[in-house]
DNA sequence: TTGACATCCTACGACAGTCGTAGTACGATT
DNA sequence: AATCGTACTACGACTGTCGTAGGATGTCAA
């Protein structure tokens, strides 16, 4: 795969970088290079968050009051980093979008040729 | 319900309007009003697609060259209509889309809490 | 000490799809 | 003639994403 993100278009994901970041910090607080790095490993390095796109989110979702910031230096090494967790808001905000994102799945997925789809891949004539 | 669309946000839809438009052109040519009409129904009222973001696509995509545009008075009726029918390369970008969807589907639902969601909705059987 | 490299973050502006608002125009029904 | 449903266009605002750029810290090796 020469491309980042090949097969995944910005234009689906918007919306849903919020959801996925506040998965991440529903388990636990953390930072934009730790989020980034686990939403790369549980996507299977499918999806790969751009940096701005990131930080622009922790602004975007503080404001709205869905997570908090904090200043704390980490494991052990001196740096500090600005640490998010997620508030009750946060946890209502995602809940919904989880189910909006059913609701979504179901009505786009009438939109997709399935079975035509199952066609293809065994169909070297290209029939349908 | 009181509000249009409710649950469903643009920025998940964004990008998969032009996906349902070619959906229904796949079938047969069609015009603006009547495809509306025809996602509105397929997604049982839960998506309306709005006109202006409906004919924008159809911009679009005829300058992508997804689909081509025709002059014709449909049934019986006087009135002129344009009519769109999808392309060689409309077919093409559909069936990627499609792809697209599937992999794009499965790294987000990755993000949703589906065992919590199963547990709010009240599911006394426990299925899945 | 110097440099390279990974980490950590900010600023700015461009881009594109969606959508609100508005307006036009035709045909059929009342 | 007034109203309604149909059919379409124009324009501009909004917002999330992302390219580009830059800066500052810490670690490790040369």
């Amino acid at each position: 795969m020469a491309e980042i993100n090949a097969g995944i278009s910005s234009d689906v994901i918007r919306g849903y970088n919020d959801t996925m970041i506040l998965y991440i910090l529903k388990q636990e607080p953390s930072y934009g290079y730790e989020i980034s790095k686990r939403i790369r490993s549980i996507s299977e390095d499918k999806y790969i968050i751009k940096e701005t796109t990131l930080y622009s989110a922790f602004s975007r979702m503080e404001k709205n009051g869905y997570i908090e910031s904090y200043e704390a230096a980490g494991d052990g090494s001196g740096k500090k980093r600005t640490y998010y967790r997620i508030s009750e808001a946060g946890l209502n905000y995602y809940r919904e979008k989880c189910n909006e994102w059913e609701l979504t799945k179901d009505v786009v997925q009438r939109f997709i040729d399935g079975s035509s789809y199952l066609i293809m891949k065994g169909d070297k004539n290209g029939n349908d």
